[in-house]
DNA sequence: GATAGATTCATACATACGTATGACTTTCCC
DNA sequence: GGGAAAGTCATACGTATGTATGAATCTATC
């Protein structure tokens, strides 16, 4: 009948899990995708899911077991590309602030590439009391590269003193907002259509900010 | 039968809105504040909020017309003081960057004083495709207002050059997301209970992150 | 090409939701 | 104190939801 997702390898295809190289799946994951990051876990249903994906209503119990073993396996298919892009932005070498902007360019590169995902992330933020697994673990991660690369700048001395943690939540939050907030910006003030009354640029204008925010004070004119 | 909330003077007393001054449409908006908050607004049920309120399921009915209406009132209810505060708070005389300080200070008291609503707000923001009249309104004027602060001092020197607008949305998501996060940090990071690893006072860290983060650069040792 | 397993499909079921309804009780003004 | 309005209450209705079920179809192996 069904396949639980954690047991054995007794998927469509007997490759490691259950929803690779199957079309159906990996549709489901996609529209889930889309649809969680719109509407949340409870507003996007599984007819609305499987109807984008263009399979039958059973399709997600059959595949996933449940409504909720989807959206795990969504978030994690959504989170962890990010958790290993923000690794490796956060490993190559040089000064600490010039490695945390790094890892704020990977992150916008990383939600460009995937619009739903600012959303999602504040969904899921805000959402639930206790954040699902991935979550939390790529919170856990981020937070505490950050902190690391900012306790690095600190004793180097390119990085005001402060709470790392609070330094490293300041930062992470900067792409997530400015990807959700901007786009929306020339509605919100009222500009007709997508008229920038500025260049607007949040990648750019996070860079800065961030710099700004942590540096001690001469690395702009350095 | 029913009153519709535009119409008229048809309250249980005659004043100027049907929830002002009853006990039952005030225990309601409460409740709908606190359960709209951490359930979203199709996952507080009029059922859990009329229990809540300890009133009749059928409360929400006679006295908003909708559950709609209601998270509406709830809505007004919650974001009318903080544009206020916000409005006092930038007019104080003062170079802008103090003033700047005192907004966010402003929005912190009001975050602390009502501890669902950066919650709230948040989840307005990535809930709907388009937000309610109240909260559009609120984060409109409250984007306006910092970001004529924010032009003020560029023209007086005081803030580097950069978008306002963008500006206004890294400084005023500042204490919405550490007033979320913050308090969670403990248990993100892994610490058992409330111990907490350093000093932990967002409020601090977010004024000096945003002075900094604005500042021409030489704030600090002035 | 038959057969077993994997997958799709239509449909059914129990539950939870927002709202409607009409009877009941309280409150207030003359 | 009587009566109308305001408010409360229990219950019903229609719909939407996640999941279960069993038959039908596809796929691959011998």
């Amino acid at each position: 009948m069904n396949q639980k997702q954690g047991s054995a390898q007794k998927g469509p295809m007997p490759t490691t899990w259950g929803s690779r190289n199957d079309p159906t799946a990996q549709r489901l994951v996609a529209a889930g995708r889309l649809l969680f990051a719109h509407k949340g876990f409870r507003g996007a249903t599984i007819r609305a899911i499987t109807k984008e994906a263009g399979a039958n209503l059973g399709a997600v119990t059959y595949h996933f077991a449940s409504k909720e073993a989807l959206y795990h396996a969504v978030l994690e298919q959504c989170l962890r590309p990010l958790r290993d892009r923000v690794t490796e932005a956060a490993a190559v070498p040089g000064p600490p602030l010039d490695r945390i902007e790094g890892v704020v360019r990977g992150f916008f590169a990383h939600l460009r590439e995937n619009p739903d995902m600012p959303r999602f992330m504040l969904r899921e933020m805000v959402e639930s009391a206790r954040p699902a697994a991935p979550v939390l673990a790529t919170v856990q991660h981020v937070l505490t590269t950050f902190s690391i690369l900012v306790r690095e700048g600190q004793n180097a001395g390119g990085i005001r003193p402060g709470n790392p943690y609070l330094m490293a939540v300041s930062v992470v939050f900067q792409p997530v907002h400015l990807s959700v907030v901007a786009p929306m910006l020339p509605h919100l003030l009222g500009h007709p259509q997508g008229e920038a009354p500025d260049a607007l640029d949040p990648e750019e204008h996070a860079v800065q900010f961030v710099r700004a925010g942590l540096g001690a004070g001469e690395e702009i004119t350095a």
